[in-house]
DNA sequence: GTGTTTATCGTCAGGAAGACGACTATGATC
DNA sequence: GATCATAGTCGTCTTCCTGACGATAAACAC
């Protein structure tokens, strides 16, 4: 199908973020609040268009610089330092999605260790981390009940498919280690499956599974008690990325 | 971050298909050969411009049918006619990607079961399924040892990110029926995953999993012997879309 | 010291998968 | 028509992995 440049529909490209972080046992997305028209002050994805000389990826990792300060994760590098995972989601171009105009927007995931606080800008009242179950509001009410308005656009379907995403992928890769802090302990991960699953798991058989899968954790010598208890052995991410065989998401 | 609909870098947005199927024992791609330049007279995934008031899905569906005359499977449909399986892939837009101009393209992921012949726009010669090694060109040559020439634009990495999102798909996922007939046998689904995956699989053992994974396959009652030897049961696509347990691919 | 919490090791039964033997029902060939 | 080659189908055996769960270890709170 030959084209001429000259003669083409119109796009905006935008890159919409996703971005999960595991806070107080629960899975939680970051969610900005709307200044503007439409859908203003309602919540949002954190997104911006993507610049003329400017990769997908490149504006995603902007987008996360701008909203986080998170730098992302080389994956050449082994050793991380408080760097987050990044990867394109999928993209949504339905001709009414934006009313305004024609808007393609390329959604991608981030999944960071749990975050002092976030940033919009600078402006920390217009950025929040919430538990996806609220922001996606299965019900329509909050966890203490108060109603809660429904994502901007056609952001909770974005969202939903990014923690689906999330949360099928920790089954067969070591991504869940992206949620911890450099040094964890095998507690801590089991906490984050835990959390993204909704599920809970068996201390004993999850930490035969996760020291017993080469490559997965490579223990660091050093213990804490951070979590109280019986002092745990420290872990970092090992050099695998696909657990074979892998992590069993409990049926139901 | 708000936006001004009227100030933003303008974009084309397309869609490129992978579209696969089995052959002669073999993954094959559909293949376009390019009428004008840049890279005129290379081969290249078929796609186009998405219309101004069409879908990203529907785009790739209008181009699905008009170069293989296929339509598109209803999930909702239980029994199939002879329509494809479609998904999207990924998106590509790296500002170099195309050489006139700043060009998005939503690749989409076509599986079909082996058809009569190609067209392309009701042109035939240019348009062939060619098996994927040789459209990857891993050496640079094709199966008689002609050189091969790589394909046009990132449509090299386009295919080969679709070739992998098939290869990992089949494993947990009834998708291989995708490439069989409506009616097909135990023996013909094997030579579909032995084909995707490049392996050989043991008969007794794939039969066996197959069989007993519930929801996955419905006999119709009738028998075959196309494939030569003894009758073979029929059997329709099941219900299931994933299996648990999954296939399993085996290790190098 | 006692109780609580978390971490870690071990045991056992059930299920799934790889390796492979055996038998069956066709068409092709002599 | 007997023989052979080809595919399909059913079983067996061993090994590995998982889920369920008992038991011990090492910290802290009182």
């Amino acid at each position: 199908m030959p084209y001429d440049p000259s003669d083409f529909p119109p796009f905006a490209v935008t890159v919409d973020l996703v971005v999960l972080t595991v806070r107080r046992h629960s899975l939680c997305s970051l969610a900005v609040r709307r200044g503007e028209s439409p859908f203003k002050g309602r919540w949002a994805l954190p997104g911006g268009f993507v610049r003329p000389d400017e990769d997908l990826a490149q504006a995603a990792a902007r987008e996360l610089a701008e909203e986080t300060g998170l730098c992302v994760h080389d994956p050449a590098a082994p050793a991380q330092d408080n760097g987050a995972h990044l990867e394109q989601l999928a993209t949504y171009g339905d001709p009414g999605r934006d009313p305004r105009m024609r808007v393609v927007s390329v959604a991608h995931l981030a999944l960071a260790p749990d975050l002092p606080a976030p940033r919009a800008g600078g402006d920390a009242s217009n950025a929040r981390w919430a538990p996806v179950e609220e922001l996606l509001g299965q019900n329509g009410y909050g966890r203490e009940g108060e109603p809660v308005a429904p994502l901007a656009f056609d952001h909770a379907q974005i969202l939903a498919d990014g923690v689906e995403r999330a949360r099928s992928k920790i089954e067969y890769s070591s991504l869940a280690t992206a949620f911890c802090p450099p040094e964890f302990t095998v507690g801590e991960l089991r906490r984050v499956y835990e959390a993204v699953w909704g599920v809970a798991l068996d201390p004993r058989n999850f930490h035969r599974k996760v020291t017993g899968t080469p490559g997965f954790l490579v223990p660091t010598g050093g213990t804490t008690t951070r979590q109280g208890g019986r002092p745990a052995q420290l872990f970092r991410a090992g050099g695998a990325t696909l657990l074979n065989p892998p992590m069993l998401r409990p049926e139901v």
